[in-house]
DNA sequence: CGGCTAAGTTAGCCGCGGCTAAGTTTGATT
DNA sequence: AATCAAACTTAGCCGCGGCTAACTTAGCCG
């Protein structure tokens, strides 16, 4: 079963921009109240173009709304999907710091490596953090 | 700061394919001493029509060498290529078995990750494997 | 040799996530 | 109220990495 590892990378792929998005625009409302466009496109260093089409494409899948010219808000999926990317990309960045990692590294290597750490492997990280080193 | 860490992501994610490719074209010639596109059909789980773009945009990159109906190849910098994406790889795959990740889930996970890990991170991992955990 | 099957090729399509260039809206400042 | 800059939208383009459908080649076996 090879074959289904790759499949599963894949569709790590297809939900990424997605969680990365979710994430940013909860930040922002978090910080400021309010998701304009322009602060994803300094966050993530794509045109305004790009943030278009990418909310478009949240939005039709049920995460984003918004209107216009108007700020961007998160549906309740959109912000239970942030909530957890956040928790899961905390915790992945965490590790890699308690692993000894810079805070530099660790911040642009688990922007990457969040989205492919299941469940089982996100435990063991936070199993870690909070009990130290496995034994042996 | 913040924008160039998506954009470190958006760049491994350009080389991912062509790291996951030459490792199995690697392995192939290793095992069989040969690689036929057929191999990579059922190793990434999609279809011949894929495969054969794909080699072409390696065999553009210098990545493979090939001729119609005949075996896939790797140029130089594809072997050199495909040694660094195998050490690489087995050192994450190791590094979450010996967290306490099941074989199974350090396979699936690793195969994501790899791509995402950088040299400094990839040097915890080895240090780990090599002298054990961090004291502290 | 002829046929059949597996392997490979080609053409044409799609959605994603990028981009540039050009135009529109908004809201603050004067 | 008019102006202006920043924010936003839209149209049109691109390459990647998927796919299906139809065809070609290679090679084995009867
Ligand atoms: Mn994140
Ligand atoms: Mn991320
Ligand atoms: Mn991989
Ligand atoms: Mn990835």
């Amino acid at each position: 079963m090879p074959t289904k590892v790759h499949q599963r990378t894949r569709s790590d792929h297809a939900s990424e921009v997605a969680e990365d998005y979710v994430e940013a625009i909860a930040d922002a409302i978090a910080d400021r109240g309010i998701c304009r466009a322009v602060e994803l496109v300094n966050q993530f260093g794509v045109t305004h173009a790009t943030v278009n089409n990418t909310i478009k494409r949240l939005q039709r899948d049920g995460l984003v709304k918004t209107a216009p010219y108007q700020p961007i808000e998160l549906t309740e999926r959109g912000k239970r999907l942030a909530s957890q990317s956040r928790r899961r990309h905390e915790i992945v960045q965490a590790f890699l710091q308690k692993l000894g990692v810079s805070a530099r590294t660790a911040a642009t290597d688990s922007e990457g490596i969040e989205h492919h750490v299941s469940k089982e492997t996100l435990g063991a990280m936070k199993r870690v953090l909070d009990n130290g080193w496995p034994t042996g």
